[in-house]
DNA sequence: CCAAAAGTGTTCGCGGTACACCCATGC
DNA sequence: GCATGGGTGTACCGCGAACACTTTTGG
């Protein structure tokens, strides 16, 4: 554990710990990172957003994006500045998903982070070129790479949030691209809750709650059948919350 | 904002900004902070377990229980023992909410808390000793005092997490004694979700999930007939749950 | 014309909901 | 004996679950 590092940047972020004996404030201060949990939504299964470490600890290691909180910024606007910087991806769903303080967590020195998860259109060209870059990587759950730090329990409770929350509020569309089939969706909801489900139960709940709606446009570029596409109807949906409307799969 | 307090103790943790222009690491640190939003359910209504500051700022203003992060403690150790410290509580369910970290929300620079949330037995003894202090008392939720930094948006943010599980996790036996009438347990439901229930659709239902089992003991000390008491069946829980079980009321 | 997926209704059973009266006890 | 809450059953309805065939399209 070398004591200081040449010039880190804000993601890999080393320190030392202070010189034992010598006390700069009154209470000890652990560093404070942001991680992100990226989930987006490939053919047939999650994936999760990793980046390559470029220094030590854990050089050349997969791990969240993520780095140091700002001393002026919010923790929410820390973690979308990381993900910008490190992996080009803006305008996602984001939500705080737990802190993470194990003194021991980082082989450095007392760091707690603020663990955030996002959900992304894996369809977005957008994403898709920003995560072009060499050391950036989409990476199915059930094989990820072995993980930096604490990041491979992060993501098991990114996971479980997601399953969690998918059932009773519509964030499952933040993984679809704005127009979608009924087969994608049911797909999507097949994939995040491990289990299968009726197409005709699952169209007919979902078209009841009145949230999906139709458009004019139809699937291309398929060698079968052109399936209808639909949309997640927002405005319906703040309105209906507002009255007290609980939506749920 | 004086740049030092003579002699903070761990509950309010005064300290200095770094001096501009002089830097110890690289990173900037800032100070972390739990606080603990304990909840207790009186007869009539959820109350909030509040303790009046002793040092600026906010000297005398109600606040909830917390303090520093000790260097090499958990988060949720820290937690425990601010909580043991402040209030003489111990032995309470206890579990992470939410990180708050807005830059100025603390007056005297960066401070970022790691809020918690407890459920208390009002009825026990133990608890009702321990908060028997001056400086330490329970508010109703429609109630509060004036709340030192951003509490009032924390003690929000935990009552509407109680809400949002009590209906699909077994918690809310948390706030009753070991022993409790069937209409104790509506009437804690009642509470926290804000409506009204059907006695005969609630037990047949609370009843139909096998949890919560008779025993051979009635209530004392009313004067009408005295109601059966009942039992939450944890280790019959823990074995259902492994079975992927789920609760909900 | 064949492969592939889209799209569509009905039946059944359980669980949620609505609803009112008698009972036990303490004073 | 009266006030206070304890305790109990039934009928209806709506929703979730099970289930299979026809249609459309591209190649």
């Amino acid at each position: 554990m070398p004591a200081a590092e040449k010039k880190p940047d804000s993601r890999d972020g080393a320190w030392a710990p202070p010189p034992p004996g010598r006390h700069v404030y009154e209470y000890p201060r652990p560093a404070v990172t942001v991680d992100c949990v990226v989930l987006g939504l490939d053919a047939d299964d999650l994936k999760v957003l990793l980046v390559q470490r470029g220094v030590e600890p854990f050089k050349h290691t997969w791990a969240l994006p993520g780095g140091f909180v700002k001393d002026d910024e919010d923790l929410d606007e820390a973690a979308r500045r990381e993900l910008r910087e490190e992996t080009n991806i803006e305008d996602v769903y984001l939500e705080q998903l737990y802190t993470f303080g194990t003194p021991k967590r980082d082989p450095r020195g007392r760091v707690i982070t603020v663990a955030y998860y996002a959900l992304a259109k894996l369809s977005d060209y957008r994403v898709k070129a920003a995560t072009d870059a060499e050391n950036v990587g989409w990476y199915a759950l059930d094989q990820l790479p072995p993980l930096a730090f604490d990041h491979a329990e992060i993501i098991t409770r990114a996971v479980e949030r997601l399953r969690g929350k998918v059932r009773y509020a519509p964030i499952g569309f933040e993984l679809l691209p704005p127009r979608f089939s009924l087969t994608q969706l049911q797909r999507l909801y097949e994939i995040v809750l491990e289990r299968e489900l009726d197409k005709r139960n699952f169209r007919k709940k979902i078209l009841s709650l009145g949230l999906v709606v139709e458009t004019d446009e139809v699937e291309t570029g398929v060698r079968h059948r052109a399936a209808r596409l639909y949309r997640f109807d927002k405005k319906k949906y703040e309105r209906l919350l507002k009255q007290g409307f609980e939506f749920a799969i």
